[in-house]
DNA sequence: AGCGCCCGTTACAATTCGTTACATTCCGGA
DNA sequence: TCCGGAATGTAACGAATTGTAACGGGCGCT
């Protein structure tokens, strides 16, 4: 399943241009006309990442991007007309990851989703990671615990928790971590990736009642607590 | 200790004025006029984010994007002269972070830079709500009491509560609760709302005859109870 | 080949949450 | 006050989603 994008825009061509061309790219699209219309849609499904115009009839399309932005933690791109250099600084600092101005090059616009999409980056010399109590050593493959016992964990297993360590407090979709691990995308639903996170979550000793580092998300993805430390 | 960002471009005056800037914003900058300058460096430290300069006389930028990016893993963010589409396609496709077109102006490139590296470090803001002995922890999905007792809840429910907590002592008509929490409008009258609202009540621990917190108002909808205070 | 480990697949158990069914409560009118 | 229909409470059911034990193919090693 590949990753969901929500446009909200108010001109209809705009939306049909962005949806067109992402669809193309082989993802999946939402699109809202209205921001409470939008609003309304992400209670019930996360999207991976919001395209926003700003300049909305309906309501201040900043605070909506802080929102979503700095307080749910969601990947957003603004898109606007006003090219002011002001403008795209405010919009930058109230949380939104990237700016474009119309008009645009939707094939630009899709080059820079993917850029995005691609995950966090790593300092190649990070390989270290510390969260309560643990260390995960990402070049040995162990994760060891208060006490200093080491487990071994694999490949696969390694490729979840880095990309949970990577956006810890965030939600990650399960789509975004089949786009990022690279299962492949289609017909089967992949349950390869529950049997994963079980695995990890064995190793991190979770209490599957009760689990308190990776917690479900029901119909959206999981959510990795708990404060992380690179080195 | 502040972010170190690298900067590589060769011309001097371009070199200052994007020193000058981030040194004024913060950050810590090194800066080099040729890439077998920048790679040599690269071995000793580390930068936190590159800005490149395509177009250097004595490499080809791209491949040296390339290796920065996919290969080491490093924050890298294009500045080039080259303003076609196919050009940011190709350096973003490459790995690169960002993409500046000169002219650029100072303090754009300083937001973006400090979007880039807020980047993975962003955390959603700890949700918790206190009121009346209890604390709901939105970012963990419990409700604590106060012995300090947690007990889970689910998504659902905890809409449905965040709902409540954001406008305590004030109506929330049955009506707006489905517009919000995204129930389809449909025909039928919506007992999933009741359901919810009944679930939450069982774990606020709510005497069913006498409802201390989420007080029903026959024909119209809620009303929570209790003094919140948000954290 | 034989063994062992990784890891996706399958099958089944557990959980979430909306729907249904029925009990209970509310409130206006007789 | 009593009655009846509408609104609300909630137990029970079931579809969809998620957890995980068990199986087996693939691959490297001896």
């Amino acid at each position: 399943m590949s990753a969901l994008i929500s446009i909200l825009d108010d001109e209809p061509a705009i939306r049909d241009i962005l949806s067109d061309a992402l669809q193309e790219a082989g993802y999946r699209t939402m699109t809202f006309a209205r921001a409470t219309e939008f609003e309304a849609a992400l209670r019930k499904t996360t999207p991976d990442l919001c395209l926003v115009d700003l300049g909305l009839p309906d309501r201040d399309g900043l605070s909506l991007v802080h929102r979503l932005a700095l307080e749910q933690g969601a990947t957003v791109i603004i898109i606007s007309a006003r090219a002011q250099t002001q403008d795209k600084i405010t919009g930058l600092e109230l949380g939104a990851d990237d700016y474009i101005i119309k008009p645009f090059d939707p094939a630009e616009v899709v080059a820079r989703i993917r850029a995005r999409l691609r995950g966090p980056k790593r300092q190649a010399s990070s390989q270290t990671a510390r969260f309560e109590g643990w260390t995960a050593h990402f070049d040995r493959f162990t994760l060891e615990d208060a006490e200093g016992v080491e487990t071994a964990f694999s490949q696969a297993e390694g490729e979840v928790l880095r990309l949970f360590l990577e956006s810890p407090k965030r939600l990650i979709t399960r789509a975004f971590m089949q786009e990022t691990l690279g299962g492949q995308a289609g017909d089967s639903f992949d349950r390869a990736m529950d049997v994963r996170i079980s695995r990890l979550r064995t190793k991190l000793r979770e209490d599957p009642k009760n689990p308190r580092l990776i917690k479900t998300i029901y119909g959206a993805g999981y959510i990795f607590l708990g404060d992380v430390s690179w080195s």
